[in-house]
DNA sequence: CCCTCTTTTAGAATTATTCTAATTTAGTTA
DNA sequence: TAACTAAATTAGAATAATTCTAAAAGAGGG
């Protein structure tokens, strides 16, 4: 299962296809479950949680994973970032939904208006309650 | 300076009005760079740091105030957010800017539909770099 | 002016993350 | 295919931001 497409995903990115990185960027890819590190490694014991730290930090770096950093558990969470989404999460609960339906085209003009700067990617977390939920 | 409003600001969220209290929030109501907690203790020594924590704490529960803590320092930094804005982000630098040239509205609505959440409130970080800085 | 609950505080404790330095490996070149 | 080299992996130690503890002080209601 650790096939071609995950080698060139992370040669085309300038990593080099070690065997663990080909592991952790497979369960990124089949888990939607926004692991922390710790979780990656309970679930991958064989790799040192040194080589999951150091393999994160890579994946963010070039853009495939991306980082929620504002859970209450005062824990990194990663999440693959195939495609571009956004993220909902529950004020209550702290669980994570990613969400593809919103046009970000007006936000990034409106930041390059503000900032001169040239726009090269977001992160959006809207928080919500369920129905019954106080905030 | 610590006047009425700033009493109110705290009472009406149902925070007593300390003078610790009073005086982190003037600090952070009159001062844009997004500080750390070690940060405000440096400026604010008199206030313990257990102090400062536990104050920013109750100002981000209550919404006064928000968390930056994306950037590469691997601080928590704090915002007043006595209006709702969005922030923009030097990759380069970590340089924030604070921007409120976008309506959230569409966002909202989208994430209700994708969610059945309530919404209730919102963060958005732009990410950019400047015209002669490589990605 | 009390009274009670909340807040503040110094310092200790925690723990997620980073660092170190020795070993192994990927990918290139001969 | 073998050899080479820069990069990656690893176990364990180290770091440091943040949280915790328990005692003292303060806010605000009655």
């Amino acid at each position: 299962m650790i096939n071609q497409t995950l080698r060139d995903m992370l040669q085309s990115h300038g990593l080099k296809a070690t065997f663990q990185r080909l592991t952790i960027l497979e369960y990124l890819m089949t888990h939607e479950t926004h692991p922390t590190a710790e979780m990656i490694h309970d679930n991958l014991p064989s790799i040192s949680l040194a080589t999951i730290y150091n393999t994160l930090d890579k994946l963010v770096d070039v853009g495939i994973v991306i980082v929620i950093d504002t859970l209450k558990d005062d824990k990194r969470h990663y999440d693959y970032y195939g495609e571009p989404h956004y993220h909902i999460i529950n004020s209550n609960t702290s669980e994570i939904i990613d969400a593809d339906n919103f046009d970000v085209t007006q936000l990034f003009e409106a930041a390059r208006q503000a900032s001169g700067l040239n726009i090269t990617g977001f992160h959006i977390e809207v928080y919500g309650v369920g129905p019954n939920q106080a905030k």
